[in-house]
DNA sequence: GCTTAAACGAGACGGTACGTCACGTCTTAGG
DNA sequence: CCTAAGACGTGACGTACCGTCTCGTTTAAGC
């Protein structure tokens, strides 16, 4: 892992992988029961059956192991994601921003994600890694379809497609996070609409 | 303060406000110091020259402490904070935007703002004061600017101005809090650029 | 106690008795079952029901808290104790000195002795408090019988008492914490007899 | 080493004889830089750049491997120790006593010392692999002294040459090991006039 | 001289205990 | 009764070593 090199890198060939699947896999389970505030070092250590050193010794931080254990549980799950691809761009994003807020109230995934979330705002090494191994992919199947709408003609050819996928993602994400606003589909709807009326062809 | 009267509201009456103005003040500088996460409720009491029992009494948790002593802060500079309103909207938009920017980058701002968000992410007590003495003004400040550019005709005469705010802000506050990206003056001309162009009178 | 001023001197006044003595019990019965070497710090603790801090705010270091658990003990057990005065010194000698040989061989008493003579000699600050607090009075004893025995002339005049009660606790002391050899009462009778020799009247 | 034949008996034909004096070289280093209490396998091992199974290999116990470093000290140095024979054993044993209390002073000597006896008291094998290695030899030299005396007439024939030693070194060694008192040559002439007078010749 | 089993250096591992920190509660003494 | 002070039980921290257990890599004996 990338970010693990900064932090000390032990001979990595002498790595014991059972231990550290124990490891992401006791932070996972921890996190759904308890929360990941009241998730502790000791407390993944006992329940992975291992030594707190172990943990110690390869990851920098509580942050670190969630992540690691969240990008694993990821990692399994997908091969190819892609978004939907009617031939309707609005459409197409509407649904997907929807299915964004459901997957934001689910417990399984809320909890972990905010708990991330809560180490990235004062760890900038935990953002970069947050960034480039859940963020980024996540961004590029966004950009991925939008690039597909602008060759269909359904975007003005000079669209930004990176600033689209913020703005279509921040309103939502800061809404979810801070408790700003109530997901709703109305709110979805309009955000798609407002974002397909600046990148629209025409403009 | 509302949030408040959940905890316990023992007899205000008694309350000792120069203790409360130094937990406050103590509190703010150790933030400032430190950062968030390392400020503790026995360093805020014996930086005030309190005993610790005084803090627990009136609040119920480290996060409603800063918060408070957050919006003490606020309350002491401003009187009526206002937009700039030369008349032409997408100036002043892109000069508030970078003046937020500008704003973020400040340390002293920085610190405590990440604090609050860091433990408005996992209590949805402390969000809703936080959004209500916090985000609400600043919110309102920008409405009222929006309000003055529909009525001069600068945007669609149903533009809905609660989401142009969220979509101004809501990508900057992103890229802030998550580091996702700089936080240069193109980002903010570009988004300001998009946003009116979804909103604009044509539209 | 003298020995703690210079540890620390927290408020004494607000100590809490109750604690104080639940830890010197928990000490003495920890010894007791698994050896000086094996009793730590946390284990006291947890059977005495009492914080780890409460153990570190008041006493320095674990032989201080054996030392105190000891001293304890001594303290509730004797009121004035004294040798035994037959008249004749040389039979009194040997009755306590094969006293204090089967004491060494009980296992309630050489467990203590041993786990304080482990840290005494690496502690030149605990030496001084043993010496003090258990040594002295022991020797105090000895010497009270040793004068009582040259005021009826069973002793040279001139017998250095501090050297003599030296030379009848220092050989076997020395077998005993060692193990240099086996404490039989022919050992002691045998020193007895030469101690008097060297110190008797006609000496 | 016969302590160590109960230990493990790997075949000591492929010993590597440069780890061995690595080792025992490292552990005086360290004993002598830290104190015994301080010294870890881990030091030693890492100080003789050597692998810790290497010592589990081949000692039982810290305590063996810092006796065998000693005791590989003690016999470099020594071919046949005698003690001086001028023909005066008061002169002679006031001079040898002398001396051991200087060497009990010199720190060289004293830092390895209080460590094995440290060990010692909680552990009956290495008292006697240290009753076999180092006090025996020592006391047979003092024995021989006696033993010269004893035949020219300076002491009583029957004179219990080992209670004697014991008499001599017991109180020397419980001072210094306890720090119960000074060391001073007043005490050790006191103490070889006492002596004398109890296994004289008139006696 | 080639093979092969050991001893070796290195160091990861599951553990235990360390001494420190901060938590939130409770107690004391003073105004 | 509120307050400053701070002791208390609790529990997690991150570190240090323990003694065991692989890993390749020497290395020296016996074929």
């Amino acid at each position: 892992m990338c970010a693990m090199k900064a932090h000390k890198a032990p001979n990595s060939a002498r790595r014991n992988e059972q231990s550290r699947q124990a490891i992401l896999t006791a932070t996972r389970e921890l996190i759904a029961e308890v929360g990941y505030a009241k998730v502790t070092i000791e407390a993944i250590a006992s329940r992975a059956g291992v030594g707190k050193q172990t943990i110690y010794r390869w990851w920098p931080s509580k942050g670190f192991v969630v992540l690691e254990s969240f990008v694993a549980l990821i990692e399994t799950e997908e091969g190819a994601v892609e978004l939907p691809d009617t031939g309707d761009i609005e459409a197409d994003l509407k649904l997907v921003m929807r299915e964004t807020m459901e997957e934001f109230a689910t417990p399984a995934f809320e909890a972990p994600i905010r708990a991330l979330n809560t180490e990235i705002i004062n760890d900038p090494a935990l953002a970069e890694a947050y960034n480039e191994k859940l963020a980024a992919p996540t961004d590029e199947v966004m950009r991925a379809r939008l690039r597909s709408a602008r060759h269909a003609g359904q975007l003005s050819p000079d669209a930004d497609l990176d600033l689209m996928a913020e703005m279509l993602y921040g309103p939502l994400y800061q809404r979810w996070l801070l408790r700003s606003g109530p997901l709703t589909p109305e709110f979805a709807d309009g955000l798609v609409e407002a974002v397909l009326r600046a990148f629209g062809p025409r403009a």
